[in-house]
DNA sequence: ATGGTGGAGGGTCCA
């Protein structure tokens, strides 16, 4: 069972490289970040007609989440819980599917976690370390199910200095500071294994590449679209790995593909 | 010069 994790910064910019895509690498799962459209217009017949499942949780001109699968799933939850109780987010950035595999239920979520810049300003900044107190809590409450659980998204979070190619250039930023990579690594701390991370230690394990300064030929990437596992998906985890040479097709997201491969088989 | 580029939408806001 393959699962996908893919920013693809627009779905209307990009429906020719997501569909050439899910041709080459044949996932059974994909969580979309920044699909930048509401749900209606969102053109899931382009996806259907090949045989996708498709579920949008959107929004009118930024964020946006998606799942694309082969199968359709069982149950699906769109929004991370708010401050309070039952309070929906007011941004589109979390979506939740099961499906049922013969190694019991597979909860699989694509998240697109707040940037957070500029540092400092509560809107933005305040909302970033808010949010992942959410995703903390929730995620301890799905834990507790002791099921298998993939949480897949673009975390806007370089969890180490091995995670960029120049760090020292990250030193100000939401994605590199302290408070968010302790958020990061909190999340770790309940038990999840970050499966990229867990199936290579090597530096230069790139997922985004600036549009601008010639990032992507200079390979000057950073690391933060991450594949977070429940011991019991660990325990299946077979191989992870990051689709780079997507970054080089024409008209291409500034991020790529990560995905994972889980034996589900009983 | 301090978002240089790119996406969405039709304002600028966002990254």
């Amino acid at each position: 069972m393959k699962i996908a994790t893919f920013n693809i910064n627009g779905i209307k910019a990009r429906i020719e490289v997501l569909l050439a895509w899910l041709d080459e690498s044949q996932p059974d799962i994909v969580g979309l970040q920044e699909i930048k459209s509401q749900d209606e217009p969102f053109p899931r017949a382009a996806f259907e007609e090949k045989g996708w499942h498709v579920e949008t949780h959107g929004q009118k001109g930024f964020n946006g989440v998606a799942l694309i699968s082969k199968i359709p799933p069982s149950e699906v939850n769109r929004g991370l819980p708010g401050e309070e109780k039952g309070e929906p987010d007011e941004q589109a950035r979390f979506i939740e599917g099961v499906w049922e595999t013969d190694a019991g239920p597979l909860r699989v979520v694509s998240l697109y976690l707040p940037n957070g810049n500029p540092v400092g300003e509560d809107r933005k900044w305040g909302y970033k370390l808010r949010w992942m107190e959410r995703l903390h809590r929730w995620s301890q409450e799905r834990l507790a199910l002791e099921e298998m659980l993939v949480l897949a998204g673009d975390y806007n979070v370089i969890p180490e200095p091995r995670d960029a190619c120049h760090p020292e250039n990250w030193a100000g930023d939401a994605l590199f500071q302290p408070e968010s990579r302790a958020a990061f690594r909190r999340l770790l701390a309940l038990g999840l294994t970050d499966a990229i991370r867990a199936c290579d230690g090597s530096e230069g394990l790139f997922t985004f590449w600036d549009y601008q300064a010639g990032a992507w030929p200079k390979n000057n990437g950073i690391r933060i679209d991450h594949l977070l596992l429940s011991p019991e998906a660990a325990d299946r985890l077979l191989s992870a790995d990051i689709e780079k040479h997507v970054r080089g097709w024409e008209k291409p997201s500034d991020h790529v593909p990560a995905a994972v491969n889980l034996r589900v088989e009983s």
